[in-house]
DNA sequence: ATAAATGCAAAGGGTTTGCAAAGGC
DNA sequence: GCCTTTGCAAACCCTTTGCATTTAT
């Protein structure tokens, strides 16, 4: 994994740049590029120690800045009060859904929102640079668990 | 403006959970309230000593917190680090556009966000509560002054 | 050898909380 | 008078930063 090809694309980040290409940016643009995506800071350090490898909170922190800037990588804010991180690959234009039980994330894509966001924004002489759409509610496998509850708080 | 009738509804709401009605609470309510919309914290805490009436800023918060669940007021997150609020009044199912020069926030409405969200969701078998759409751009008044400082800076 | 990255701990911004003093009911 | 709010400061969470040490080139 730590030689796959989009670990190769942030190596030649790296080189274009000429900044060093240490083991703590490979290993943790290895897990992160491959990871199934929305992963917090603290997620991406917590798979760095459970691979058995090593890297401070911060070095995690400076790694996804810089993945962020390759363009490997997108943030992500759902207002949870801290911020996720997914690889671009899967980004081509898609929507969130966001479980407010568990916190689990869906993707949709819907070509519709791309038009009229970019209509209303003409409307308004605004220079759209991009949109963010959360749908949140709670997804079908904490809809299966919430009724036992619901009935011992009532 | 402290007995406007949307502050008469806050209190109205304090006197069912026999909560005191405090001078702070109608101060804060009152200028939130009546507010044209998507102040911060510190907005309304500035707001308060503007007005030459005093209020700590965890009474600001706790206030806010009040106003929120007595669905007077809505919480908003832009992604921006920290939440806004806005006075319910304005609420009935509109979308933001977010500047990303000044941090103006303009507002919109489109029925066709709020079906389209509905079926995703149903077809997701997620049970929808909410959803947000923000668009980000630069707002009209920005671009006018936006192309004099590309040239400076290239 | 040089310049940059790392790790740790401290700082930072927004928000919350604990507790003594003040105030509504 | 009792109970809650208030104000302040300390605590809190996520994130960034400063600095001595380690590492890539």
């Amino acid at each position: 994994m730590a030689d796959d090809a989009v670990v190769e694309r942030f190596r030649a980040f790296l080189r274009e740049r000429s900044l060093p290409v240490t083991s703590q940016r490979l290993t943790i643009a290895g897990l992160l590029l491959n990871a199934p995506g929305h992963l917090s800071a603290e997620d991406v350090a917590a798979l760095v120690r459970d691979t058995g490898h090593a890297a401070g909170l911060a070095t995690v922190y400076r790694t996804i800045d810089l993945l962020v800037e390759s363009g490997l990588v997108v943030e992500r804010d759902f207002g949870e009060g801290f911020r996720r991180f997914e690889p671009a690959r899967d980004v081509p234009r898609h929507e969130h859904l966001l479980c407010s039980v568990c916190g689990a994330v869906e993707e949709f894509r819907d070509d519709r929102i791309d038009e009229i966001t970019r209509n209303i924004a003409a409307a308004r002489g605004f220079s759209r640079e991009r949109h963010r759409l959360v749908i949140h509610g709670v997804c079908r496998a904490c809809q299966r668990k919430a009724p036992a509850i619901d009935r011992r708080l009532s």
